[in-house]
RNA sequence: GCUCCGGUGGUGGAAUGGUAGACACGAAGGACUUAAAAUCCUUUGGCCAUUUUCGGCUGUGCGGGUUCAAGUCCCGCCCGGAGUACCA
């Protein structure tokens, strides 16, 4: 019987399905595995083939978990709500629920075909009420939490109203906006209004004025990661700094939690290092400098604060730079200056964020007439203005050291001030940045390395009493609204002096209502305020609220009282293997832990951390082919002969291509125009492509769909040929060339267990499949599942020359394989192999490693001279490497290869090679 | 600019410091077939031998180094990709 895909497949994901094989439940006997996949945003355009390459992924390690024996749970659903369905929806009119609803029966159709063992009865989307309400619900928790910062965790916003009335802000430990000081008496008189806008300083979800990525194109705000190169990541229009008053989450109280909470997990280095990065920690100090003409203490003093991480550096200060938007600069500005100042400041207000971000090369400043002393030697320091210092970093001010910093040098340079080092090196060429070397006259810290005089210097600053320690960080609070309609609303309404009402958690879900037109207002409000009698927020959720905890509702997906049981989460925990993309890590992984970590704090779950092991899949690119048409004719040159006319490349689709030969009926069958085309062909007859990589895309031609090569060769076929194609971190092009090589292998052991019999196997055969079993496990355990599809290759190639037809080695082999394949390790499973249709090879015992097959008893050792080599020779495994010694030594060819030099040494590495140094 | 990751045949890619190029595609030749498909066999890094294919040289971006032995480790370059962007 022929390896008929087509009926083994649909066969058995109808039976999957009937019977329910992949549904999970919590079992106590058995330990657990959860393995998740980055669920999709369904798109209009479908799945291409380079989307489910992680989704095989998992699948693989899923299957081989269960049947290794875990309980294994692995669910998959839709990142519905978001913006590409609503621009759509501003375009045509379809309501975005409806065109979600297609995409999503789309994907499924897709997803189905690949056999993917997903529990599909605990799907989630995002845009369901029953789920965005506790999306919803967690937004009201944060809002009525804030961080204790001594604790280390969230606490309720009660106990910091219990605090404000005992003691005020005195001893208080809390994440905040700002600073603030006031006394309990001064507490107990403040309006209602007041303390409001006191407590939203704390509260982890939070309203504030802040500066926003406002995205014209869009109508709406970004966040940082939503923003690339000054454009929006969707849609690529430009993206402007904008004041609003916006909801944001305080995901910088987590900041600590989320650097250090990274050492404990298995996730790539690159990936940590991103995130470590974004979060940004840089430990120094905060200074203030009086500044020349003001009071430096009492009544009205001014002084300007500045951060650093090289205050050691301090002897070396020849001038202050402030940010354009700092406060102090309108009054410390010399009357002399405030003419040019202020046409600074005009000039930087005008320049686009963008703009700023193209020419980082440009210095630009002007000087405001004003004295700052150094606090450690009275030096008066000049005071400029540039726009090279940022507002939102630290305190909008530095205490520029040319010398030893590549930025604060080429100021200094354009501006002709002077340039001081403080550690002995040449700063005429550029600035001396790195951290090492000997201070040189820097008073009490000459003499000291770097090293030592950086901890030195913060113990001096705080002895002096005119700093402190301090530690920055780079990650910023998550703006949380978007002036967009799909997405989750705000159960919140405002009083009318502007204090937000959370809807009670008893009457959540805050539905999204309907509407009929989908862009903002004509005032430039959001779509919500087109509903009459819309009492609430009118901007609703980003992609990342629904994205953040769908992890934890798989574990309990039709809980109706709770995000998750505490039985669900007990059992489940968290996420052991996270399989995705790693274009999120400064977006959802950043806000998962953090959404976890709050949750934690809170004792909804019982893992600090949500991913302990992360793989990022690469990406899939597209590989084009092209056609050379003879400018300005309907004639075609093969690749190899095309140099020889004057041709235009065109792209063709790659799929009326094979191995690079253009299909010629297919192509003129392709397009109107190329009815007619006549071809130049190669000696043997054949019309040659040229190639290049490019991204997947439709305008390209290189877009390949699933579908197709399910329909060609079959589910088994792609799943096992994507693993083929190279190291699962790779990005890689895809190639539908040499998927022949893995369909051949199916084939092969389709034809091999067919016959199979109750033969006794040959040591040989036991030995080939042992050392597979060993191999292919490792390479799943290690994520090399490219490796695991070679050794199953080398296996059936040597089982195949010997003719085995022993059960013995076929039936390990056909559930080894199962993972990888497991449409056709399922029938055979049954057919040839004769087990009962209740006993699905899912569940068929993963094979064990007998390791007496491994062993060898001896070895072939290549025999080198001074590392080339000679010849070979077997011996005795059992052999020590001296008796191999004197077993080479009395070999006469040993003489004939040493030209009768001495042998001064034998090297050997039992079991790999031996070498004589002559 | 900084950080990280790479650079191996015509192609995708294998190689705990130990016979580089596994496995697969493609290509060439052959068997079977009326023919095609399918299947199977042989060859396939380069150069040079070939008076018996079971031999020689060379070879993992470039230049050095460590080692009996380097694709692998160290130093310095070159090239490509990704992240980040005035973060003090």
């Amino acid at each position: 019987m022929e390896y008929d895909f087509k009926e083994i497949e649909r066969k058995w994901q109808q039976r999957w399905a009937e019977a329910g094989t992949y549904h999970v439940e919590i079992d106590a006997s058995r330990p657990k595995y959860y393995v998740l996949d980055m669920f999709p945003y369904p798109s209009g355009a479908g799945l291409h083939v380079g989307h489910p390459l992680g989704y095989i992924a998992s699948d693989i390690y899923s299957r081989y978990k269960r049947q290794k024996g875990f309980n294994v749970l692995h669910p998959m659903g839709y990142d519905a709500f978001g913006l590409p369905a609503e621009q759509y929806a501003i375009q045509t009119g379809q309501h975005p629920a409806v065109t979600t609803e297609q995409n999503i029966k789309r994907y499924r159709e897709q997803l189905d075909k690949i056999g993917f063992s997903f529990d599909w009865d605990r799907e989630v989307r995002t845009c369901d009420p029953g789920y965005y309400r506790w999306t919803q619900w967690a937004f009201e928790q944060m809002y009525g939490h804030y961080y204790d910062t001594a604790a280390d965790r969230a606490k309720p916003i009660a106990e910091l109203e219990a605090h404000f009335a005992q003691r005020g802000t005195e001893g208080l430990h809390a994440a905040c906006g700002k600073e603030l000081h006031f006394t309990a008496a001064e507490w107990a008189a403040y309006s209602d209004k007041e303390r409001a806008d006191v407590l939203m300083n704390y509260r982890l979800a939070f309203q504030a004025d802040t500066m926003v990525n406002w995205c014209e194109g869009l109508g709406t705000v970004l966040a940082n990661d939503e923003v690339k190169d000054g454009l929006s990541v969707r849609g690529g229009f430009p993206v402007e700094q904008k004041r609003m008053r916006q909801w944001l989450l305080r995901v910088t109280a987590y900041a600590e939690r989320l650097l250090q909470g990274l050492d404990g997990l298995a996730w790539s280095e690159s990936l940590k290092e991103i995130q470590r990065n974004w979060i940004g920690k840089s430990t120094g100090a905060t200074m203030f400098f009086p500044i020349k003409g003001f009071a430096a203490a009492g009544e009205g003093a001014k002084l300007l604060e500045i951060f650093t991480t090289r205050a050691d550096t301090v002897f070396g200060v020849t001038f202050m730079v402030l940010a354009p938007e700092h406060p102090l600069i309108g009054e410390i500005t010399a009357p002399a200056q405030r003419e040019a100042v202020e046409a600074y400041l005009a000039e930087t207000k005008k320049r686009s964020e963008r703009e700023r971000m193209a020419d980082t090369k440009r210095v630009s400043g002007v000087f405001t007439g004003a004295y700052a002393i150094n606090p450690f030697n009275g030096v008066e320091i000049p005071i400029w203005v540039s726009d090279y210092v940022l507002a939102g970093y630290g305190t909008g001010a530095i205490m520029a050291v040319p010398a030893h910093d590549s930025r604060d040098w080429a100021f200094a340079r354009h501006f002709d001030l002077p340039i001081v080092p403080i550690i002995e090196c040449d700063v005429s060429e550029g600035s001396y940045d790195a951290k090492e070397g000997r201070l040189i006259n820097s008073d009490f810290l000459t003499g000291l390395d770097v090293k030592e005089a950086i901890p030195a210097m913060f113990a001096e600053i705080e002895r002096r009493g005119i700093g402190h320690k301090k530690v920055n960080y780079r990650l910023r609070d998550a703006i949380f609204s978007r002036q967009r309609y799909w997405g989750e609303p705000f159960p919140v309404s405002y009083t009318a002096d502007g204090i937000p009402v959370l809807l009670p958690e008893s009457e959540l879900p805050l539905l999204l209502p309907e509407v009929q037109d989908f862009t903002p207002t004509a005032d430039g409000r959001p779509p919500l305020a087109r509903v009459d009698g819309w009492g609430y927020e009118t901007s609703t959720m980003p992609g990342f609220a629904g994205s953040s905890a769908y992890y934890l509702r798989y574990m309990d997906p039709k809980n109706d009282t709770a995000l998750v049981s505490k039985t669900a989460n007990d059992y489940w925990r968290n996420v052991d293997l996270y399989v995705g993309g790693i274009e999120h890590a400064t977006g959802h992984l950043i806000y998962s832990r953090f959404w976890n970590k709050f949750l934690y704090d809170l004792g909804y779950v019982c893992e600090d951390e949500p991913f302990q092991k992360l793989v990022n899949q690469g990406m899939i690119q597209g590989r084009s082919n092209f056609v050379y048409r003879i400018k300005g004719t309907n004639r075609f040159v093969s690749f190899n002969l095309k140099d020889q006319y004057d041709t235009q490349e065109i792209h063709v689709d790659v799929n009326i291509v094979k191995n690079d030969v253009l299909d010629l009926d297919a192509f003129r069958a392709w397009r109107p125009e190329f009815k007619d085309a006549e071809f130049i062909l190669e000696p043997d007859g054949r019309y040659v492509c040229g190639w290049a990589v490019e991204k997947m895309s439709k305008s390209m031609y290189n877009v390949v769909n699933p579908d197709f090569i399910v329909d060609n060769y079959g589910a088994d076929t792609l799943r096992m040929y994507e693993m083929f194609l190279g190291p699962i971190e790779q990005s890689k092009p895809w190639d539908t060339n040499g998927i022949d090589g893995v369909h051949k292998f199916l084939k092969r052991l389709w034809r091999l267990v067919e016959n199979v019999g109750d033969t006794p196997a040959t040591d040989a055969e036991l030995k080939v499949l042992h050392k597979t079993i060993k191999k292919v496990s490792d390479d799943i355990e290690n994520f090399s599942f490219n490796t695991a599809v070679s050794a199953f290759m080398i296996c059936l190639n040597e089982l195949y020359d010997s003719k085995t037809t022993a059960r013995l080695v076929l039936e390990p082999l056909v559930a080894l394989v199962a993972p990888f394949a497991p449409h056709i390790a399922e029938e055979l499973w049954h057919g040839a192999l004769g087990h009962p249709e209740t006993e699905s090879v899912c569940d068929a015992p993963y094979p064990v490693c007998d390791e007496r097959y491994l062993t060898e008893s001896s070895f072939e050792y290549p025999v080198s001279f001074n590392g080339k080599t000679r010849f070979k020779r077997t011996f005795d495994l059992s052999m020590t490497p001296s008796q191999i010694t004197e077993a080479i030594a009395a070999d006469e060819q040993t003489a004939k290869y040493t030209d009768g030099r001495a042998i001064k040494k034998v090297i050997v590495v039992p079991g790999k090679i031996i070498n004589i140094v002559c």
